[in-house]
DNA sequence: CTATACTTTCAATAATTATTGAAAGTATAG
DNA sequence: CTATACTTTCAATAATTATTGAAAGTATAG
């Protein structure tokens, strides 16, 4: 297979695995580039690889900044942005179950501790109560799990990857 | 708090946060509906909570069930079909990982395997070669801890999310 | 300070995805 | 077999989300 096809292939799948799990596919797009790229790309770059407009680029750039798992880097002699993604997949995975941790499950946390303040003494208000009460129980050791994970030393993971 | 706003907070809730992991959020809402509800609940009872169209409740009930979260229970005596969501929170945290490894997972192991037989021994390539192949060990990594816990024991599952 | 290279913002628009609802399909009661 | 209750499909449309590109903003060279 040629380069550009096995490139054009590997960008494609990764916009298409982004979209499944909500992120949008030029973000998804940008990042899978830089993860293969060997120098840090500026926006044009990106807008040239990618064909997408300057405003779009520079946005996905900013959220995978945003995300952690996108860096600037200086080219001495250059006044454009250059920018690199983290290669080591460990910190990455480490990076995004970070992210997703602080806005996905603590709001959804949030949010299941306050209805438990459900008042009244029905039928429904006990198994509303039981479910939401469950839900959060597991939600909090799910959290816990993957704080001990965001912390943890990239040995330790790939141990404990292997023994599970 | 009421039990109606309780209860049309967590729908609402349990939607957004289907929507920023990919799923719909009409789907999203459905399950919220069924996994607090006591009772199976019909086509058209789903319809007027949600206040949704015929095909839509139809549709993502369906995929609901697709999905193995969701299963048709028949009621004595009456022609419509009613559903129950699984309300075993382990259960569903497995089914769901179960589903997303298949629909996610493989597909993105098949193409990163599919792109480490590219051609050539410039900078690039090893780079591009490097790259898919540590996100594939990773995935694999990952794939194959999901398969012991969708295959595991709860009890197993539960101290294991402790002790981590 | 000024010119200019570069970045960011954002209203307009395009593309995508979800939803509707009526028509077609299916299955059960009688 | 027929009437009817119920389910599914799907083209049209609505809603949402992503993208564009030009204008405004910012920062650096000189």
């Amino acid at each position: 297979m040629e380069y550009d096809e096995a490139k054009h292939k590997f960008i494609q799948a990764w916009g298409t695995l982004g979209s499944s799990w909500g992120i949008n596919k030029a973000m998804a797009q940008i990042h899978a580039l830089l993860l293969i790229s060997k120098q840090p790309l500026s926006t044009e770059d990106v807008m040239e690889e990618l064909q997408i407009s300057r405003g779009n680029a520079n946005m996905n750039i900013r959220a995978l900044i945003d995300w952690g798992i996108v860096q600037k880097e200086l080219i001495v002699g250059e006044r454009k942005e250059h920018f690199v993604a983290i290669k080591d997949v460990w910190e990455l995975a480490r990076q995004v179950s970070k992210e997703r941790r602080k806005r996905e499950i603590e709001p959804i946390v949030r949010v299941l501790n306050e209805v438990q303040a459900v008042t009244g003494d029905t039928d429904s208000v006990r198994e509303f109560k039981k479910m939401t009460g469950e839900l959060k129980d597991f939600s909090l050791k799910v959290d816990g799990a993957l704080d001990k994970f965001t912390r943890s030393d990239k040995n330790w993971f790939f141990k404990m990857l292997l023994k599970l």
